[in-house]
DNA sequence: GGCGGACATTACCGGCCGGTAACACCGCGG
DNA sequence: CCGCGGTGTTACCGGCCGGTAATGTCCGCC
């Protein structure tokens, strides 16, 4: 129904958009090929010349939200070049979004919910994106000087899935309402460590994270 | 295939063990009535006798559920009456038991992915149920003296959630192998504070939480 | 004994889904 | 002008799914 996202993109493109859309709606199972076809203003017939299969389609929107994952990333290093402080600070900006953008919760998770077969080809790109997540941000806690950075990037990891998915099921006033500061606490403790063990690395870092309120510069498209 | 669970177990309660297990494993929309009703003995028109529709077999599994998660608050309260540290200590060892269990996460967590539709009564069970379970730690973590109980509570709740869908899609190696060693220093830490504001309100409690390993005494069906 | 209720069996329905075939159209470059 | 590749349209297929009907069987209980 309609005619979406004409714009100048190619029917390829306005697919991979529409299946975005609907399957973080309504899920990888709640929506069907032809129902994405129309909502892409196409048919079945072109979806199928351009996507071996649904499989195939959900593949390429994994690697859709891969794209857009390091895209955050470039983001975060072009904005605040050799700032592993204003990095991490940029990180917590994009991570709170993450939280606050709706309550369907983290497309990554949710596919890896539905994608119930181990074989599943989706299954590694998921767990791909989300190692690569993992260790960027451990090491940017690295460059930024602080100690057990693994750690620290671990707990962060925790903190951020736990608000989407308590979110997806309690909603905004649950435990996730409490994921940014908890978040900036957990981050000044282990600076704090840092201060009492050795110098700080990064020349005239302030160790102090909180008091300037965070906002965010571009809106990033909030999966990850 | 198969005589699964034949006991002395009414058809009733076979089919909702298969419900429970193929749910878990396959999901609310990868399973049908069929293959749960087979995999209980029995068929497909004994299953609609006792439910009036699919949607009212998901809404008996997950209030299955929620006794459990019932049965578990009163092993706790039952194990270490009075002793709210014990309490507390026994909920981490239930909770690690959430996140060592298996690499399918929360079922509840799991249930609301695929239950799309705001309206779906499932939801409001699901819901109800997370909302009770942070509630019931908030109390017990303000029970036990510690300073800002409902942060304690809603930290850990993020922790153990994020653990869960972690796990879930990068494995037991990932950042879930974290939740122990992070929760109990998060307790630590919110201990630590109230050691300074405040004398200790219950007699005689230690404040370390650390030092003892952790080992469960039953094992609890792992949803919640 | 026989009666009633719970359970089994089989067959069936309509609908949706993933995927394909066949054909018509249209614009662009040779 | 022709051809060709990308697209739209329609119709179709087999399979599975949620749900129902009709009938038969067995077991306990009066």
């Amino acid at each position: 129904m309609s005619e979406a996202l004409p714009g100048t993109l190619r029917p390829r493109e306005r697919i991979l958009l529409a299946a975005r859309d609907l399957f973080h709606r309504h899920g990888l199972r709640g929506v069907g090929v032809e129902t994405i076809a129309e909502a892409a203003g196409t048919n079945k017939m072109t979806l199928y010349r351009h996507f071996d299969s649904k499989d195939d389609l959900i593949i390429a929107y994994l690697r859709g939200i891969a794209v857009e994952v390091d895209e955050m990333w470039r983001d975060i290093e072009r904005n605040h070049p050799g700032d592993m402080q204003g990095q991490l600070k940029a990180w917590l900006v994009f991570a709170e979004e993450c939280v606050t953008a709706d309550d369907r919760g983290c497309d990554l998770a949710n596919a890896a919910v539905e994608l119930t077969d181990d074989d599943h080809p989706g299954r590694r790109i998921i767990e791909e994106l989300k190692s690569n997540h993992r260790n960027r941000l451990a090491a940017l806690c690295r460059r930024a000087g602080i100690p057990q950075p693994e750690v620290l990037a671990d707990t962060l990891t925790l903190l951020l899935e736990g608000a989407r998915v308590s979110r997806q099921t309690v909603g905004s006033r649950g435990p996730s309402s409490n994921f940014i500061r908890t978040a900036e606490k957990v981050i000044e403790s282990f600076m704090a460590r840092s201060s009492k063990t050795a110098a700080a690395k990064t020349a005239g870092a302030k160790t102090k994270l909180s008091g300037t309120r965070l906002t965010a510069k571009r809106v990033v498209h909030k999966r990850a």
